[in-house]
DNA sequence: AATGAATGAGCGTTCATTCAT
DNA sequence: TATGAATGAACGCTCATTCAT
């Protein structure tokens, strides 16, 4: 009985071969955390994968195509983690919509931090890298296509989206290098909260040309 | 009188060996911008720059000390770029004050800007990389001390210091990567210091626990 | 019964693989004897062998391996040439024993003596040589054990077995280097037993404290 | 005044050069004790010697003849150990003679036993070695000498001389490495005198023919 | 003479990639 | 298809030797 003829594997072979890409992969991540880059040898990969180098080379054609899939999906990942929350923004109050988007991007980074810094800072710019700068743009973009639904900083909703856009991500990156624990604080949340508020909308004063007035006013900030 | 007849010759066998170490970090420099960290073998370096591989490894010990020389001199320029206009700061009024730490800091990114991105995005994660991370807590104690020293952001100064010298660094880093142009424009700098400003002197209800209140205080900011 | 079908292939693999490694630890060899230590490179080994330097590393961790190796084998096969001839020696009359036990150390000499030489002669003494001293380790407490069952040199056993070992081997050395030919002759193999056979067995006048009166009974043998 | 014109230095230069070639040697020694063959370097022996590589390399051509020099004078030293005792042998009955002799052999080997040992064991078997293969010969020699002119083992005092010979010099390697404290224990003399004593004045049963006969006497010596 | 910075051939070793099985 | 032994270009680094000073 049992496995006679007749077994109804569906899809048997792509299985398979899913499944093998996932173990590379996964062992991909696996030896870039527990070993560094400098280890990551595709002969430590197929081995910790438990499959052949050869058959590494059949899913992926060379090393940097597999280091290319690994940072798409990790960036994906990224992506959906930062897209699940967004959409419940729309039609919300300005300062509950920032705070939610502000844990949004702090959602997206909390996605394997660890992996997040091994690929941002061991990783030799090579090709499959562009994933990431790829993410970069779409949330300038969609930074700047809220800015300029909701008619804030209406003066130059593009480069408002831009430095706001990089300075929070270099903020998360720097913060996942340094300390990683803070992303979990509270008050980290808080902080980034704040910075998105203040600076996408400032007290009048500092709106426009009144802001090259404000430098002159001569509040004395001196120790 | 004195230095009369014999004195011309200044420290030949220094000026020798200080002209080597110097081609030998210009061509690693000038290697690592053109052919990238893939292709920075201490060969390649010897030959740009004119001197045999025996004499580069006289000069550093090996291939991690040269990068780490690389890096330091880097950083350390940078360094000297931003502290050049801080004493300035003192006694100007926070306006102006923020302006000039601000512009300093983008002085600062603008040593060998490119180089700068490769040093951030090709280099693995090996020995001499630290130069860099201490500049960037070098930066955050200094703004903390700032912060301290001017009562602002009294309730957690360390934490806004790090928050945005972490931010600032990111966004100058990111720009440099995706859009170095932007560096040099009035417009950057202004965004720069409006962040700044914004961020370390928020408008009275979002000061402490009024920011708990606000944050409930519902302006439709949705599109 | 079992063997039937499908038997024929013996371990193609461990085949090959032997087939390789010995191929490498011969071009070791002949490299050692044609070249001398001095030219024995890892790719001459390779290239000798008909393989590829990745193949030799594959096999052996490191050139040191290699070497140990080689020496091991040779220790091995020079053991077995002397283990051989030895159990008969149990129960024959000492002057057939003494005659047998030499013939087996000159047969232990015999093996490939001119690798012999080299590795004894121009070896660096890194790791693998251990080998050599274990043998002639071993050959000392044969010695020793020899001595005490037949109850020779009951004065100080150990020491006469140190010293008679080390004798015959130095001799059988530095024949190998400098009169290889002589170590298939007759007459050495006399002179060897004659040696033993005296050291081992003196005339009464000889033993112990005899000695030291025998020192001074004064027969002239001056030229 | 002084230092005028008329200097007297005698040989200067000579006796500049001969401290400098023997500060050479000495520090050639030390490094091939302290760091080993593998670490001698010419610029470590320059360095230690207090000298630059290029005076190094205008005493001594190049390392071998360094390597040549050092083992020349090592096995000088010896030599004169050795032969130092020599003379007084004439005259003296057989015994003493033996005894005399044993000793100055033992007396040579205590020439820097450390570096004897270094030089027979690490050293690649290049040029300069051929002296201790002379000095060997001349060992041979004398042997021979002294036994046809004392009408010992007159069947082959050659053979006899050349077995002797190679077998004291292998036992005295072997124990300096293996043992070197041995060599100055009296009952090590005693031992190599008794083994000369026996193998050049055998009893006379096994003398010449004599020997066939008494491998067929048939005592037992089994376990 | 003496110096020591400079040279560069060549070493041991690695590892991305191939291909016979 | 899967395997993993085999490949070999290329790397980081050493050190005997040279030569401008």
């Amino acid at each position: 009985m049992a496995r006679s003829k007749k077994n109804p594997r569906r899809k048997p072979v792509q299985g398979r071969a899913q499944a093998t890409v996932d173990a590379i992969l996964e062992a991909t991540a696996q030896v870039l955390l527990e070993e560094g880059y400098a280890d990551l040898t595709t002969n430590a990969v197929a081995k910790r994968a438990g499959v052949s180098v050869g058959s590494l080379y059949q899913y992926f054609g060379n090393k940097d195509a597999l280091i290319g899939e690994l940072v798409r999906r990790h960036v994906g990942a990224m992506r959906d983690a930062f897209l699940e929350t967004l959409p419940g923004v729309v039609g919300l109050p300005k300062a509950e919509a920032f705070a939610l988007i502000g844990d949004a991007l702090l959602q997206a980074h909390r996605v394997d931090p660890a992996l997040n810094q091994v690929l941002h800072g061991q990783l030799p710019r090579v090709g499959g890298l562009a994933a990431i700068d790829a993410f970069d743009t779409e949330l300038e973009q969609l930074a700047a296509q809220v800015l300029r639904a909701r008619g804030m900083r209406s003066d130059n909703p593009e480069l408002a989206a831009r430095v706001l856009t990089r300075s929070l991500s270099g903020l998360m990156r720097a913060t996942i290098r340094r300390e990683p624990k803070l992303l979990d604080e509270p008050a980290f949340l808080e902080e980034v909260t704040l910075l998105m508020d203040l600076y996408l909308e400032p007290p009048e004063r500092y709106q426009s040309l009144a802001f090259a007035q404000a430098r002159a006013s001569g509040d004395d900030i001196a120790s």
